[in-house]
DNA sequence: AAGGTATTTTAGTATTTGCTAAACTACTTT
DNA sequence: AAAGTAGTTTAGCAAATACTAAAATACCTT
């Protein structure tokens, strides 16, 4: 799957571990499971998820960065959306991991 | 899909986060990719991966403790597999998300 | 039991992360 | 232009991570 083309290997996989490590922050998770169904300012991100405004800012940043999400700012307010759609299945997939009765208990 | 029912929100996002951090690190999703098509035996990694087999194996418990992968012991050796199949579609998602023209380029 | 191979564990370190609080910038309203 | 609202950026810190090298454990062979 990813270690299979010789050289590319290492960057490949970095790549795709660069978009899970977006995800692999429970913050960043669900602020782009919030925006599934529609964007959404900054401030209407605070009071789900309970963390400072700073905070949130910084993390959309780095969705942001990574090509999950993008922002667009109208008026005072900068409203962000799922940029790159495939991320909702990804996510989809990891719910299913999640909700299994089996489902992974650490040691 | 995380952030829907009420406070269950962030433990089963912390859950879900969990995962994809076992998978953010490119030699563990090298080391899950490697084992798709078959078991391995610790050795086996190194020369494709390229780190210490004291690192591998670091990786290797990570990856089994959060229930990903198994490992067994028959006689000097310790075969690895793959516990949770479901890891392997969540793969080939993103593997979806990072081949395509448009791949996430990072600022 | 001695020596070899396979794997794990430990200790130590450098880097990265996630967060907070506070300062700063930008737009809007009055 | 002053004051309010929305969002970003910065500095600083505590905790987590990834790695290396070396020591420890486990099994196998002779």
């Amino acid at each position: 799957m990813f270690g299979e083309n010789g050289n590319q290997n290492y960057s490949e996989a970095k790549r795709a571990s660069r978009i899970l490590e977006c995800l692999s922050s429970p913050v960043r998770l669900l602020i782009v499971c919030s925006l599934i169904d529609g964007e959404k300012n900054v401030s209407e991100f605070s009071p789900k998820i309970g963390t400072t405004k700073g905070n949130i800012s910084q993390h959309l940043r780095i969705l942001e960065d990574n090509g999950i999400l993008e922002g667009e700012k109208r008026g005072n307010k900068v409203f962000y959306s799922i940029k790159n759609k495939k991320i909702i299945k990804l996510i989809r997939e990891i719910k299913k991991i999640c909700s299994e009765k089996n489902s992974s208990s650490a040691k």
